[in-house]
DNA sequence: TGATTTCTGGAATGGCTATTCTATAGCGAA
DNA sequence: TTCGCTATAGAATAGCCATTCCAGAAATCA
């Protein structure tokens, strides 16, 4: 007995959520596969793990009520209900006294002591303004007007380069996962005035730039637009080349920090004209297979 | 009958903490002695109430445990334990996860008219609030630490894969504007792997995944990293496999809406990281030519 | 491969929980 | 005072709770 006890060091218990969450991360404790199962929902769901109980918690981490009290086992408490009172109310408990204490703190160390931190916030600051802004001016009806022309054409050309240019990705991988078919102009293999080529009136495409405008997504966003498709466009004025190929057309302002504009509006939008046009398509389907 | 209904216009419970507080603090609900002694309690301990059971509690107010179950019928509910959950367990959840509450609430409120302008709505709420989480919870030492290791790198590889590709995307144009050397992975041409062949002791990698992680992605990472690349990790949990290879890594929980979640915090980090790696070689130059 | 240890799912169990019930105390009105 | 009513204390109870246990599945090792 003595051999054994002195084989097996047991390393103490995580005193707060903190610490818990290090072990794990660090796989300081090495822990079978559904315990690790267990260990992620924890971290995952903290307050889930706070309130609930042994059988509610089990169903929606997808796992049998023994294994959270091995869990609890395995990292040195004696039961489940101690690791829930310990590390997860804990956790909340001193959440709400020490809150304005470190609304307090922060205040004061907001100071310029960390350049890389003035940046992250202006960067943050830049995109939710872009959002608002957007949220406010953006008409609805054109949204609606755009999914619509979008939804019934055979093909999506999307057309933007360079800083536009992870916007149409973005597009193009989601509207993949949705099942629209839609072909990504600018992936820089430079057969792109072929590929618009094969726009027709059918067709419809997207294109997005802002100043100062590429030459290239101006060209193509009027080749397209020669061959009768559809487009829709975003951009940043109304005075911007491309609109004068399109009836359609969304006013983008982002605003910027340092000279980097930021691509959040730009990019709430993409999110929405994609799913908008998915749902349309599946309420009332018509160019299926074709 | 009617009339008896009609004398009894039962007040709705209260909500929420505060209604409570103001209800009983404006003795808008007349209680009797003891009940009001459960009341006083209530309010100067509300996390007792949150955690504790009925039996816990009553002994700390000196009180009757059925008296706490009339407190809670007094006030409208059903029973002490709907009081303790809507109310003060309640009071902490929101406390911690206000985001994704805004979220939920966002769901459920089939607001305006036009299901698009619901989308809209949902993709912007989705995307601060994502911004607003991250910047409280990033690690601003991590930040400055990543900066560092990527200003001082040779070349950086940008690896991401499907949803992340927009962001890499993304940062390849920014560092190429600012003429910091990079290699964008992913773009489709299939020789990603022998690209990351030439990655080197030099080099830095930055490495973008979130859940379901892309098979390539890892693979890639793991290829950068085994080959002497310092790796800078961005992903969404601290169990992610991309982890293991890195010393640096951020997690970014992003909010998702409808099943698509957004980028916008990942992009607003990825900005950052883009511009104080420029400063930084600006302000001490060392790898310029070489 | 087979032996041995570890891990897991699921049922069993005893204790504790919230709630109800009831006798009685308290209190205002007549 | 006595009546009528509400509020209370405390016991009773049914249900759920965390935990234990064990048979069998995996994994590990030789």
């Amino acid at each position: 007995m003595g051999r054994l006890a002195s084989s097996l060091p047991p390393p103490p218990p995580p005193k707060d959520f903190d610490d818990l969450r290090d072990a794990l991360v660090e796989r300081r404790v090495k822990l079978p596969k559904r315990l690790e199962q267990v260990a992620r929902f924890a971290i995952a769901h903290p307050e889930e793990i706070a309130f609930g109980t042994v059988a509610s918690i089990a169903e929606k981490a997808e796992v049998q009520p023994s294994a959270l009290v091995r869990f609890a086992q395995a990292l040195g408490y004696p039961g489940f209900s101690d690791l829930q009172r310990t590390v997860f109310q804990g956790r909340l408990r001193e959440k709400v006294t020490s809150y304005d204490e470190r609304l307090a703190a922060l205040r004061d160390s907001t100071g310029p002591s960390n350049r890389t931190a003035a940046l992250f916030g202006g960067f943050c600051t830049a995109a939710t303004a872009s959002i608002e802004r957007l949220r406010e001016s953006l008409d609805l009806d054109t949204l609606d007007e755009a999914a619509r022309v979008l939804a019934r054409a055979e093909t999506i050309y999307l057309i933007a380069q360079r800083r536009s240019y992870p916007v149409t990705a973005y597009m193009s991988y989601a509207f993949a996962k949705l099942g629209v078919k839609t072909v990504l102009i600018g992936s820089g293999l430079g057969t792109d005035p072929e590929t618009i080529g094969f726009a027709g009136p059918r067709d419809a495409a997207i294109a997005i730039s802002f100043t100062p405008y590429a030459a290239t997504t101006i060209a193509l966003a009027r080749a397209a637009a020669d061959r009768g498709a559809k487009m829709v466009v975003v951009t940043d004025s109304p005075f911007s080349p491309l609109i004068a190929d399109s009836a359609i057309w969304f006013e983008v302002v982002e605003a910027d920090f340092r000279g980097f504009r930021s691509l959040a509006a730009a990019m709430s939008l993409a999110m929405t004209l994609t799913v908008a046009v998915a749902d349309l398509r599946r309420s009332e389907p018509q160019h299926d297979g074709k």
